[in-house]
DNA sequence: TTTAATTTGATAAAAATATATCGATATTTT
DNA sequence: AAAATATCGATATATTTTTATCAAATTAAA
């Protein structure tokens, strides 16, 4: 169907279209410009053009622009929100618990069906209808109920030891928040956030404003 | 000094660098090369040597490579972690309650002074010595306080409202949790964490990864 | 002391990403 | 019905970021 191949880039402004474009549909609007999405957006109107044009062969008319409905649903279908899929994480402490009750993952198709810790206090426990289990047992229910996504949200001491037993049991894919770096096999998905980056960004960004103003 | 400017891309890299040298002196290591720091890092050992020029005046000798504690020095130097600066936090939800409780940021040079949320079961309270301000009392704090730094961890529906409170008050600087894109004016530094966004890449990745395997 | 090995740092090339230009086209206005 | 206008989409250009190449330099080994 499409022939180029989305980058990493425009993957990662897909679901940013998507919010702005159901955003577009509760205010009624039934046609968008890319030239309006990118002002509102603050992009550049050929850069969303040219992202729209890879994962959506709909075409826009001069002068109107694109049907807001046809973009949402090739979107969507493109980043795969429509068929959900499980996830397990590991590490049932403050910012597990945090993602584990975060109920905006359905919408973007990722259901966690289940949560692995070492702490008896907390296994046997559920939240948002997901059971904490025993770290032991991960591999086993990874095996029976084939899971393929795994978030690691423990300390960085053992972050590492994880994503191996993980990938061990048959994960594909590691979303890790550990502050530290994980190293993985080629063919495993491997997705880090670090705050430590960010904050950097953050904080550069800042003391170039300063030094500005000053 | 440095005649070329970090990008963002190296400036997000330095973070990592810092704690792979700092487990590097831990294990009494004096000289690393950017060779064997690339490797264990998977970065191309070119990049390495460049995104280290740019921050450090450190000249690296063949065969023997760049000494560990110098660059410690100069990366953290570069990126602020000595002077540490204040934060405040709006939204002591979960992920608010996460953050605030987070250490961690303590070695970034980040410091969370305050909390702010209209729940009045939370105002009064107090997360790792920070106190939970009602959020009509932002602007007084900001400016009494000189805090440059906002943290937003609310719902969308407020989160710009928020922004631009912050904004007015006199935050310069504002890192974003809220699953929605702000808009902010030029002379103000943004760093939204995006999920959906990193999700995206993940499973965009996965999909292919399992594509492949078939 | 000479040789071999390894790393740096400068320069060049390549790849990825973002932006600019412009003719063609559909819609609205005149 | 014709003209004006806004938008698309194709192509070209620019910028940013990453990777490759290689001579010069330094250390360690022969």
């Amino acid at each position: 169907m499409e022939n180029e191949k989305a980058s990493r880039a425009t993957i990662s402004r897909l679901p940013r279209y998507l919010r702005y474009l159901l955003e577009c549909k509760r205010q009624g609007k039934l046609n968008i410009s890319s030239t309006t999405i990118a002002n509102d957006m603050q992009l550049n109107s050929v850069q969303v053009r040219k992202d729209l044009a890879i994962i959506s062969s709909v075409a826009g008319k001069p002068k109107l622009g694109f049907e807001v409905d046809l973009l949402i649903r090739d979107i969507e279908g493109y980043l795969g929100y429509n068929n959900t899929s499980e996830a397990i994480i590991v590490g049932v402490g403050k910012l597990g618990k945090t993602l584990l009750s975060y109920d905006g993952f359905k919408k973007y198709g990722l259901h966690i069906v289940a949560g692995f810790d070492v702490n008896p206090e907390i296994v046997g426990t559920e939240i948002n209808n997901a059971k904490i289990f025993p770290f032991d047992e991960l591999t086993d229910f990874v095996k029976k109920n084939n899971v393929y996504i795994g978030i690691i949200t423990t300390p960085k001491a053992v972050a590492q030891n994880i994503a191996e037993t993980m990938i061990a049991a048959g994960i594909k894919a590691i979303w890790s928040f550990a502050p530290c770096h994980l190293k993985v096999p080629e063919n495993i998905a491997l997705k880090q956030e670090d705050m430590a980056s960010s904050l950097a960004v953050l904080s550069k960004r800042l003391s170039e404003i300063l030094n500005n103003e000053n």
